[in-house]
DNA sequence: GTTTGTGCAAATCATTTGCACCGCG
DNA sequence: CGCGGTGCAAATGATTTGCACAAAC
């Protein structure tokens, strides 16, 4: 039953980000092509970061398939749109995550099992801030990736890298 | 005469960290070769980040000119051995600077000029260990980059960059 | 109908690698 | 000498792009 709601919750939060995304494409004089809906509407329901070629396997075994191509076109226009978060984890392909209903977090990547975990720390933020300000700097934007091992014993151990 | 009391100072740096470049080779049974004596004298006379390109471009008008494939070989090394830190700015390419006698830092991208401050903030560095150690993780390396915008006024205006 | 999007294959660009020859140890 | 190092050109791999055809408006 809790299930049920919940998948309720996100079907209707997907809707609603499509609807952003849908606005998006009208305002900009971009076609909605079914290409675009179907991509956008996968993003939006990932809850996890997903990279141009995970993403394109997604559609691999469906008959929806979609090139690479347009994988990466797409991508585009959800970066520049602010609706979706590039991502260089220091490995030599881009990580995305949605951003709608996912506040501003940073990342530890566990070198052991490529598990990505996301943290927020005010403190942090507020330092860089003053950091930027005593520097004569305007933040535009920043990010802070933390290179982690799981402890002997964590979680970490039983899972899978979902990143190639 | 503070000039050259500062040259002489360095050269005197430079002289110490070549030792240490060369009883690395020799440990590690790796041969002492004149492309990696002008380039790692090269690299530790430099004291801002420098690109693969760049460093070639060193090279590229005296009689020593040195093949890229031997500079990326020789950074490989540098890096491996703890000489030298590879940065990744979020271009597509890398950014590297020499790690003995520079403390550990993160860096400002200016946006605008392309200039790189260097900071060090011991409670960000400090907030981050705990933040690992909360999610049971043990911290093997961060980056933090800020990428920002230099003020009006600032003197970032009237720099070129260095870097392509 | 015109303009924009898509798929394909080819191009790009930093970095890596295979191989024949060179030079340190 | 013998093995590791170098330079060259070709390979790599993620991402981008030119072009002809297809789909949206």
């Amino acid at each position: 039953m809790k299930k049920e709601i919940k998948k309720q919750h996100f079907q209707k939060e997907v809707e609603k980000e499509m609807e952003i995304f849908e606005d998006l494409l009208k305002k900009d004089g971009l076609k909605v092509t079914a290409q675009r809906l179907l991509v956008a509407e996968k993003i939006f329901s990932l809850h996890s970061h997903f990279t141009a070629e995970s993403l394109s396997d997604m559609f691999k075994d469906k008959r929806d398939e979609i090139s690479k191509a347009t994988i990466y076109r797409i991508l585009s226009i959800m970066v520049k749109a602010n609706l979706l978060i590039e991502n260089d984890f220091g490995k030599d392909y881009k990580y995305y995550e949605h951003i709608i209903g996912h506040e501003h977090h940073d990342h530890i990547i566990c070198m052991d099992c490529n598990r990505i975990v996301e943290f927020f720390e005010p403190k942090i933020e507020e330092l860089q801030e003053k950091i930027a300000e005593s520097n004569n700097f305007t933040i535009k934007g920043h990010s802070l990736n933390i290179y982690a091992n799981c402890k002997k014993g964590s979680s970490c151990e039983h899972l899978n890298s979902n990143y190639k």
